[in-house]
RNA sequence: GGGCGCAUAGCUCAGCUGGUUUAGAGCACCUGCCUUACAAGCAGGGGGUCGGCGGUUCGAAUCCGUCUGCGCCCACCA
């Protein structure tokens, strides 16, 4: 047995565990003949640090695996990281702006340079501060989306979709994203309330009559790109304007007005302008009634010469501008205030502009219903369910999937042009030479201009669980997996964030089913979003996130990994408050210093066992079995914290509390063998009951509980496994700590100290066996019979219990007492009479509830004599 | 605008298909204790008419309806 400090220093300890973890390669996973237990990573960025979500996320991650370690499987979670391509770009391009240099003014080889250079020094930060966390990833697998492989998975799936026809290239109204200048996926726009204006404008009849109509717009500077005037047909209020062409208010072009019945005649004026090149609706209005398509929106958000006016003004400022000129014409007829949704881009927060433009998209109809099949027949299941709804919804109602980015920083799409316009799609560019030859023989490489887009980050890791065991098997449903895809995959359980259940988790289960015809994971776990105290997102901007570092190296890893989860079920938000590690930090103080006590006793091998301890043993072991049972019922439900606090009371409460408080010998004295030798193995087993959670300290205990070898773990240990549970005895031993309470009770109202022995006498069913624990805990001796003198009762279930107290109790005070707990006792009584006293009671509810009831009437019954009985006595 | 979810102690939550001594836990709070493992601790204690109203039932925190207040998702009525 080893020296043990007496504070523990988790800052030393975690750095020489994980060290020697990883030194003994513990985390690694080959296939074998064990029962595998696969976790793949949410890869985060590349390019991102640690925060709060991910502590969070990653712990449990690390619980599961760690525990499904000990249940004796093939533990194996693979760790990587996300090219992040949007993201990440955005970040270089910032960079190089600080070093004077614009992404324009680079070739994209240039630019790819840089970026990987930014990579190489900032990627995989994240990976090395999960390790701080104690993460036990299998890192000799660390991927990531865009290294070679990976993204030759990536060009055979887009090569794949794309002969089989649902990949196809098309003009359509995208999300632009001016700021990040590509395209993004519906996913990728939030909506938000935002306060803006209606203008109300005039545009005056073209045949100089001088007579106007009044549209509202909340955007004043694209009138200028006006195609028409539309009115509902059934408008009478516009009938007058059938037929009629308008001037476009500043540009003075005609333009006519058409009838559609997409326009509402209950707002605003009841006429819309209609600008097709910027605006989803208008434009479809546009395609019905053969509008032309004027763009006067650059890539940047800017007024293009096609505008006339405010020509390269950046739209917001256009608009002002507009507004104003409008007013000076006399166009403008008023201006109200107006909250609307607008469009922002989720990663650079620019208000996205509609834009028209050439994309790629994957069609997800057949994709979709089969992803919504596989959650609605249960072969993968969410986590809270509730979630289902929303997931079935969007399956139904899913848009197809614009996959094309104009980045540099991503998998660039595997599509060649001729010089004609046409294009071939191939895995490489040999390949595309051969097709296009097939189109036009004579075409030589330096014919061929490789399309200038990238895939969607998405497109790479809905790949993820498949890709990192074999990434030949994406895009090649027919390939044979290798041993570690057939062996690893499905995975079992996925942890993530809800924000991402469509983004990701909906196209891994697609990529699943179209690959491999199995989804990729069982039970989709899904966590909630951390917020701080005050119910805010955590966040960069509004600097309410810490450090988890700094809160790993103030508390330790383990204090940080319980206290994220102690209030964490599942879906729901977790409302982070550093109390909560200070908690987790104050556990672990227990655990280190029941261990101190423990080790530091003295065994006397032939000493006999006291009677309470012999008790103690027998209870804290059923105990101890029924917990594990428990334990295990609520892993299986994902009730992580749950099951944590049934841990945490079974050591704290249970163990510490009552079991070693029971069994401690005396100062100075030795205890016996039987009795060390069962606390110290209930001690083992509470270390591996915890270990997933706390895996620091527990390997610390663990390994200096006796000598161990170089290559001996706790991580390896099995799970602590039930046996038979006496009932009846937890249920006797229950009632006994009742009655410790009631006397302790006692004890603090009457100030008598805790060592001053009292005579207690009891009346009921309360086993004698059970004496000397009463006597150890409560320092009391256990009498029969009726006391003499000054007495203060309570009662426990049936038992009367009265503590003897000559010459120590104040009468009225007690009296007080008695009386109100006889006026409790007799409410009781009455509530239960009066369901007892309803013959449609008796006469409906289930005999054992009605004989529930006469059994609560009778004890009541008794209580109240008993305490009558008390009264009487007092009254003397 | 549509859909989903949530309202239980000061805070975060349990309470599964209605009946287990007239609601439980952790934290926080209050009162005693520096009792030789631990003051980051020990012992004790207070605190909720289970969001409002109505219904079903012998019986409702639990089921149904409705109202109120939150949250989330989807949706570009200009």
């Amino acid at each position: 047995m080893n020296e043990i400090k007496a504070k523990y220093n988790p800052a030393e300890v975690e750095d020489k565990w994980y060290a020697y973890w990883i030194r003994n390669r513990f985390f690694h996973s080959e296939p074998d003949s064990r029962e595998p237990y696969t976790i793949v990573i949410p890869p985060p960025n590349v390019t991102g640090i640690l925060h709060m979500g991910h502590v969070l996320n990653n712990t449990l991650n690390d619980v599961l695996i760690r525990k499904a370690r000990m249940d004796g499987k093939n533990a194996c979670w693979v760790p990587g990281t996300d090219h992040a391509s949007i993201a990440t770009e955005s970040k270089v391009v910032a960079k190089l702006a600080g070093m004077g240099i614009r992404k324009e003014d680079l070739t994209r080889d240039e630019f790819l340079k840089y970026a990987w250079e930014w990579k190489e020094e900032h990627g995989g930060i994240i990976l090395q501060q999960l390790r701080k966390l104690g993460a036990s990833c299998d890192w000799d697998r660390t991927k990531f989306t865009m290294e070679p492989a990976l993204s030759d998975a990536v060009i055979s799936t887009f090569v794949h979709f794309y002969r089989k026809g649902l990949i196809y290239r098309g003009v359509r109204m995208v999300n632009w994203d001016p700021v990040g200048h590509t395209a993004v996926s519906d996913e990728e726009v939030i909506h938000r309330e935002t306060a803006s204006h209606l203008y109300h404008v005039k545009y005056f009849l073209a045949d100089g009559s001088g007579k106007y109509l009044t549209i509202a717009t909340t955007r004043p500077e694209t009138i200028m790109a006006d195609a028409a005037i539309c009115v509902n047909p059934a408008d009478e209020r516009h009938k007058w304007l059938h037929g009629k062409k308008v001037l476009v208010p500043l540009v003075n072009r005609e333009i006519p007005v058409i009838e559609d019945d997409y326009v509402d005649m209950t707002f605003g004026t009841g006429c819309l302008k209609v600008t097709p090149a910027h605006d989803i609706h208008d434009y479809e209005i546009g395609l019905r009634h053969n509008l032309p398509v004027l763009e006067i929106i650059d890539d940047h958000g800017c007024l293009n010469e096609k505008a006339e006016v405010c020509v390269g003004q950046d739209r917001f400022v256009a608009r002002e501008n507009v507004v104003k000129m409008l007013q000076e014409a006399g166009n403008l007829d008023h201006i109200e205030d107006y909250t609307s949704p607008v469009g922002y881009s989720e990663r650079t927060d620019a208000v996205i502009e509609p834009k028209l433009s050439t994309q790629w998209f994957l069609k997800m109809d057949s994709l979709a219903k089969m992803a919504l099949e596989s959650v609605e027949s249960g072969k993968v299941k969410l986590i809270p369910d509730k979630y289902m709804g929303t997931y079935r919804h969007w399956m139904e109602t899913v848009h197809d999937w614009c996959i094309s980015r104009q980045l540099w920083w991503g998998q660039r799409i595997p599509a060649w042009y001729l010089p004609d316009g046409s294009f071939v799609v191939a895995e490489t560019q040999q390949e595309a030479l051969e097709e296009a030859r097939k189109l036009q023989s004579g075409i030589t490489p330096a014919d061929l201009r490789q399309d200038e887009d990238v895939l969607d980050t998405w497109f790479s890791s809905w790949l993820w669980p498949i890709s990192v065991f074999d990434a030949e098997a994406p895009g090649h449903p027919d390939h044979k997996p290798n041993r570690d895809l057939s062996y690893y995959y499905p995975t079992n359980d996925l942890v993530t964030g809800p924000d991402i259940l469509f983004f990701w988790v909906a196209r891994m289960i697609m990529a699943g089913d179209s690959f491999m015809g199995e989804e990729p994971f069982r039970n989709v776990y899904l966590t909630g979003i951390v917020r701080d105290k005050l119910g805010r997102k955590m966040s960069k901007t509004l600097g309410n996130s810490p450090d988890p570092l700094d809160l790993i190296a103030k508390y330790g890893a383990d204090a940080v990994r319980l206290g994220m989860l102690l209030c964490s079920s599942a879906g729901n938000d977790i409302f982070y408050d550093e109390s909560q590690i200070e908690q987790g930090r104050n556990f672990c103080g227990k655990i280190w210093n029941s261990w101190r006590l423990v080790s530091g006793w003295s065994v006397e091998e032939g000493a006999s066992q006291p009677e309470a301890s012999r008790l103690a043993v027998k209870w804290f072991d059923n105990l101890l079995s029924r917990t594990i049972g428990d334990v295990e019922d609520l892993y299986s439900k994902f009730r992580i914290s749950d099951a944590l606090m049934a841990i945490y009371k079974l050591f704290w409460d249970d163990y510490c509390s009552c079991y070693l408080e029971l069994v401690k010998p005396s100062f100075g004295e030795p205890v016996d063998a039987h009795t060390y030798e069962a606390t110290v193995t209930f001690f083992e087993k509470l270390l591996k009951l915890i270990h997933p959670v706390m895996p620091f300290i527990t390997e610390e205990l663990w390994q200096s509980m006796e000598q161990r070898h170089e290559g001996e773990t706790i991580m390896f240990q099995r799970t602590p496994s039930a046996g038979p549970v006496d009932a009846a005895f937890l249920d006797a031993f229950a009632l006994a700590q009742e009655v410790v309470m009631g006397i302790r009770g006692i004890r603090a109202q009457k100030k008598i100290a805790p060592k001053q022995p009292l005579d207690v006498y009891f009346e009921g069913a309360l086993s004698e066996e059970l004496y000397p624990v009463l006597s150890k805990l409560a320092g009391i001796k256990a009498c029969k019979g009726t006391p003499e003198g000054s007495v203060s009762s309570f009662i426990v279930g049936t038992v009367k219990c009265s503590v003897s107290l000559e010459g120590l109790v104040d009468d009225s005070e007690e009296r007080s007492r008695l009386e109100a707990e006889l006026a409790r006792q007799k409410g009781f009584l009455e509530g239960v009479r009066r369901k007892l006293a309803n013959e449609n009671f008796v006469a409906h509810a289930p005999e054992a509830v009605v004989a529930g009831e006469r059994k609560k009437e009778a004890d009541a019954l008794s209580r109240i004599e008993a305490l009558e009985k008390s009264l009487a006595a007092l009254a003397k």
